[in-house]
DNA sequence: TCAAAAGTGTTGTTGTTACACCCATGC
DNA sequence: GCATGGGTGTAACAACAACACTTTTGA
């Protein structure tokens, strides 16, 4: 098989054998502490080669009869149990070399990872220890050095996440049914930074926009004025879809 | 090979045997015709099963050795040559089934298209023509039924075009080096549709931001007063990106 | 001189920002 | 009663939309 030996030369002829691909589904699976005012990462430890003993997003590579899709959701059911999450495909990485087991065989096999992006919810998303630990919430902003370029497809779906803060209803995803306006700002500020917005005018904006049902119920946290929970209501957000810059 | 004839079958213990992939790219190439007010797609007759005798995105597999990118260009550069060009990866459509030669063949090997979305110039972009006829530019609203999935690709592909415009500076990919701010405006309603902004005020919003430098050129069309040209100046864009919403 | 295209200005309306202030509760 | 968090109001300012108007050209 000529050239699949020739892979490495460079060659004014054009090779043309077809590569042949495993493909692989990594997830960046974001979680919002809003206790702690954290925004969470969900990283494992790899147990197997290659790199052994580093810490990588969950990923697994796709079966057959299997679409990305479920693969993506297959990962994230064998690492945490939650109800409620969002998902959404986020990039294809793919270029040759990107993954040492393409240099360790000789048959040329290459790996290309789809990316996915999730946000669970923090108080119910319950993780799943198999046997060995090596499975953790890690705060964004202590990230360590992760396996192959999982570095940045973290940064890449970092970007994703405060982007779909800005214009869709991702956040209510992860809330709970009923929430109260300032867990919602809290979500907001750990999330995007807080000077994005005040408190006082994220709040009017967002009512003024008309999807968030006040249910008259109110919840006293402690010291301080009880609180009125709100709900969202799909179907009066429906007009501001594709509308940019809604919640901001 | 049991697994592999029974990937069909809906099994409580879950079959692990990892699908074997080949790796399309497919490219939804835009340009604007702004003498004719009409978005433009190019597409291309398929003279190769499957789907033979259909209009499709065009499109390549990966070969050995070739990054998603690379053969994403290859593609371009086999149908067109073209100077400007703007490339970005745009969304992966992997479903088991999403192509005919799946079912037909019974290893089992599956076919994934990373999709690719492309600006050019219109008025540079040369086609070559392969000897037999088909590859055309298709106006955006008169596409017809395309082979596999493409014409989900290029919905896709249209949404990412239309949201690109409105945030980021891929116009000036695409218009020449020197423009009026009228081509400029052109462009921008043959895309989004011409309510998205008055002239007058889309003119003294661009100029306000301060990255168009006026280079004292005049330039006379016909009738009427002759225009200034204008220059992007991408060092004084910088501040803006990131930053929605800048062109609209 | 007139139509056509480029370019400027004006005005009412809406949205944003940065606050100050009032309200209801626990301790 | 006072600290604490929830909630309302407002005034200065910036942005936007619609449209009238002026300028410079070719025919």
């Amino acid at each position: 098989m000529p050239g699949r030996t020739q892979k490495k030369l460079v060659d004014s002829a054009p090779q043309r054998i077809l590569a042949d691909f495993k493909v692989g589904v990594d997830n960046v699976i974001f979680s919002v502490d809003t206790d702690q005012n954290r925004l969470l990462v969900l990283l494992v430890m790899r147990h197997e080669e290659p790199c052994i003993g580093q810490w990588s997003l969950p990923g697994t590579l796709v079966r057959q009869g299997e679409s990305l899709e479920d693969a993506a959701y297959r990962v994230l059911s064998e690492k945490i149990r939650v109800e409620n999450l969002y998902l959404e495909q986020l990039y294809t990485f793919g270029g040759p070399d990107r993954d040492p087991r393409e240099a360790s065989t000789s048959y040329g096999v290459r790996y290309l990872s789809v990316s996915h992006f999730a946000l669970v919810r923090y108080v119910e998303a319950e993780l799943i220890a198999d046997g060995v630990s090596g499975i953790a919430w890690y705060p964004m902003h202590q990230v360590p050095k992760l396996a192959f370029d999982h570095n940045q497809i973290l940064e890449y779906g970092y970007r994703r996440l405060r982007n779909k803060l800005e214009y869709s209803p991702v956040a209510f995803e992860v809330l709970p049914e009923l929430f109260t306006l300032n867990d919602l700002y809290q979500l907001y500020t750990t999330v995007l930074g807080d000077n994005f917005s005040d408190y006082s005018n994220f709040r009017s904006r967002l009512l003024k926009l008309g999807f968030l049902q006040d249910t008259g119920v109110k919840v006293s946290r402690g010291a301080g004025r009880p609180a009125t929970l709100y709900r969202f209501d799909a179907n009066a957000f429906a007009p501001f879809k594709d509308k940019p810059l809604v919640f901001i």
